[in-house]
DNA sequence: TATGAATGAGGTTTCATTCAT
DNA sequence: AATGAATGAAACCTCATTCAT
C-alpha cells in the first residue's frame, strides 16, 4: 500500500477510535512510524486527510444505494441495501459522531456533503417507490419523500444518539445493528401482506447479528 | 446579579452565539469585563461553568415537563409541553448543537445528562399515558416508550441536522418551530377523532410563529 | 519596564543586530527569559510587535523634524536636526536594513510608513525653505522638493549600501557618521558665502564623532 | 537547453516574479517539470543557483560597461552605456530587490559581490574620464570618484526605493526607466555647452521608452 | 541523469489554567 | 473578590535537503 492510501486509512482508523478532534496530524504521523513532514509531502494539511476519507465515503454511498433494475426483488437484495448502510455507519463512524464540528470548519466539505445527501436522498427515493411498485412496500405517494428522509435522519444521528446516551463513548457493532433495527421497524410498518414476513425474517438476520459476541466488542 | 452568575449567563450566550468550541474562558471574561483570574476564582475550570448551565437546563426540563394533574386537558396545556420544549432548545441551543463533544470531554457531565434524560423520559412518557387515558391520544401500550423514545431523538437532533443540512450554520428560531411541527406531525398521527382538531390548531400556532419575521432572524 | 516595553525593546535590540528574518518570537521570550505565551499576551503576532516599533521610530521622527521657529538659527539647531537623523538611523537600523522585507509581509504598515513618509518630506522641505529664507541655503525654488527627495534617499538607503558594500554586514557609528557627511556634502553645494563657515564646522564636528572609537565598534 | 541552465533561467524568471524569499527549491523544479532530486543533482543547494545567475549578472556588467576606445563619441554610445544598465536592473531585478538579504546568507558571494562592484566601479569612472575628455562632460578631476559611486548608489537602490514607496510592489519597465532619468538628469549637471543637447535628446528618448504601454504593464 | 518520497528542525500561534498581589 | 501577567504544552505547517532506486 502505497504511503498516501496508508496515511488515509490509518487517519479513519484513527478519527474512528479516538474522534477526529482528538488525532493531530502528528499523531496520524507517528503511528505511521513517518515523519510530520511526509505527511504533508503527500497532503496539504489536515482537512485534505479528511476530504480524501470523504470520497472514500462518497464512493460507498454511490455504489451501495444504486436502484436494482432487471433483476427480481429478493430477501437477499433488501439486505444488501441494509449491510452497505452498516458499512458506511461503521466504518465512517468518527464521521457520523463528529459531523457537525467537521462540517463547520470547512464549507468546501460542506457543500460536497450537502450535494452527496441530496444524491443519496434521490437514490433512496428511487428504491423504495420501485419497492413500492413491486409490492414490497405500501407507501402513499407523497409521504415516500419524508419517510426517506426520516430513515436520512435516524441513520445520521443514529451513532451520535447512542454515544450520548451511555457511558461508555465507543461505539460497538451492536449498536449499529440496533440502530438497522429502528429503520426495519419503521419500514415494516409499511409492509404489504405478502412481504411482512421477508421483514421479519429481516429482523431475525439482524438480531442475530447484534447479538453475536463480536459485535458486542470495540 | 453576582459575578458568578454572570459568568454563567454570558457564557450561555456566547456559547449559543459562537458554539463552545470557539468561546475560551478569556472570551467570557473579557466579554463580562472581568480578569480570567476572577472568572477561575468563580469557578474551578470551564468544565464546571458548563456543568452549571446544565443545571439550568436541567432545572427547567424538570419545572417543564410534570404531567398535568387535576386541571382538565385543554389545547393551552398542550402548548405549555411544546412551548417548554422550544425553550429548551432555544435557550440551551449550544447543548444540542454540541453535545457529544462536549459530553466526551467531562465524563461527570455525562452521568448527570444521562441520569436527567432518564427522568424526562419517565415524564414524557406519563404525560403520554395521562394523554391516552384522557382520550386526546391513542396509542398501543406498548408503543408508548418507544414513540416517546423517537420523539426525545427528533428533539436531541434536529438543531445538529438542521446545522448540517444548510450552508448556514445560525440556528433560528424558525428552524426550531419546523422541529416542533415534525414532533406534532407525529403525534398527530395518533390522534383521537375527538382530539384532532386540536392538533391541527396547534399547527396552525406554530406554522405562523415559524413564519414571524423575528423568529427569522438570527 | 514593563514586560510588553521590554518585549518592544529587547526585539528592537535583536532586530538591529541579527536581522528582524532571523529573530524569531521564540528568540526574544527566550532572550527575555519569559514564556512564549507571555509574549502572545502582550502582542498579537510578530508584526503587532513591529509595528510597535515603528511607532516608536514615528515618535522619533514627529519630534526630530519640526522646523524651528521663533528662534534665531545656530549651527546647534543644524546639529539638533542631523543628530536626530543619527539616532533614527541607528536606533531603528534594522528597519533601514531591511525595510522591503517587512513592509512586503504587512500591508498595513505599509501605508503607515507610506504616510509618515510623506510627512518627513513635507518637514523637511519646509525646513529647507526655511534656511533658504533665513540666508543659510541659497536653492532655486523648484529645487527644493528633489533635493528633499535625494537626501531622504540618501538616508533611506545609506544602511543598506554600507551593509552591501562591505564583508562586516555589523552597522558602525562611524558608517552612518559618513552617510551624515554625504548628506553635509550635498548641503554644502547649496550653501552660501555667509554659511560656508558653519557647514565646514559641522563637516569637521562629524568627521571627528566618525574617527572617535566608540563609534568604530559595533 | 540543458537541465541546468534550465534550472538557472526558470529561478531567474520565478525570483524575478515574486522574490527570492518567496519561492522554493520545490516550486523550481515543479515549474520546470523536473523533480527536486533533480534539481540537487545539478547544484548543490539554493545559494548555488544564485551564485549561477549572479555568474550571468557578473557576464553582462562585464560586457556592458567597457571604456570605449578608437571610435567617435555619439549618442549612440551613451544610449548602450543606459540600455546596458536598463538590462541589468530589469533582467535581474530581484537581486536589486533583496541584494542585502540574499547578501547575508551568503559571504562566499558576498565577496564576489563586492569584487564585481569594485570593478564596476573601476570601469564607470574610466568611462566617465573618457567623457570628460573628450568634452561630453565636465567634472573636476576630484568629483569623478563620488559622481561614480553616487550614480552606482542610485542604480543600486532605484528598485527598492520604488518598492518601498508605492503601494504596489511589482516592478514595472516604466519605474526603471524613471530611474535612468534620475540619472540622466545628474549627469546633464555636468553636461557641456556642446553636450547638452545630446543630453536633452536622450531624456526625450527615455521619457518615450517610460511612456510606452507596454513598459507600464508587469 | 533523474525520480519522488522522506526527513526533521524549527516557526508561529492558541488557550486553559495558575499565581503573586 | 478581583486583577492581569505569566505559563507551557501542544497544534499546525514549511522547506531546504537527502537518499534509495
Amino acid at each position: 500500500m502505497k504511503t498516501r492510501d496508508k496515511i488515509i486509512y490509518t487517519s479513519l482508523e484513527l478519527f474512528n477510535e479516538h474522534g477526529e478532534r482528538n488525532i493531530t496530524t502528528n499523531h496520524i504521523a507517528a503511528h505511521l512510524g513517518i515523519s510530520p513532514g511526509n505527511l504533508y509531502y503527500h497532503f496539504r494539511n489536515k482537512e485534505d486527510i479528511i476530504r480524501s476519507i470523504f470520497a472514500l465515503y462518497h464512493d460507498h454511498l454511490e455504489s451501495g444505494f444504486q436502484p436494482y433494475e432487471g433483476e427480481p426483488i429478493s430477501i437477499e437484495l433488501l439486505i444488501n441495501y441494509f449491510d452497505a448502510m452498516f458499512y458506511a455507519m461503521w466504518e465512517f463512524r468518527f464521521m457520523y459522531a463528529n459531523l457537525s464540528d467537521i462540517l463547520s470548519r470547512d464549507e468546501e466539505l460542506k457543500k460536497l456533503y450537502l450535494a452527496a445527501q441530496k444524491q443519496v436522498l434521490t437514490r433512496s427515493s428511487q428504491i423504495l417507490i420501485k419497492l413500492n411498485q413491486d409490492g414490497v412496500l405500501s407507501i402513499e405517494q407523497d409521504e415516500i419523500i419524508p419517510l426517506t428522509e426520516t430513515m436520512k435522519m435516524i441513520v445520521s444521528f443514529w451513532i451520535g444518539y447512542k454515544q450520548i446516551h451511555s457511558i461508555d463513548t465507543r461505539i460497538t457493532k451492536t449498536s449499529l445493528y440496533e440502530g438497522l433495527l429502528r429503520l426495519l421497524m419503521i419500514a415494516k410498518a409499511y409492509s404489504t401482506p405478502d412481504s411482512r414476513a421477508t421483514f421479519v425474517r429481516l429482523e431475525q438476520h439482524y438480531r442475530r447479528l447484534a447479538a453475536s459476541p463480536t459485535a458486542q466488542s470495540v
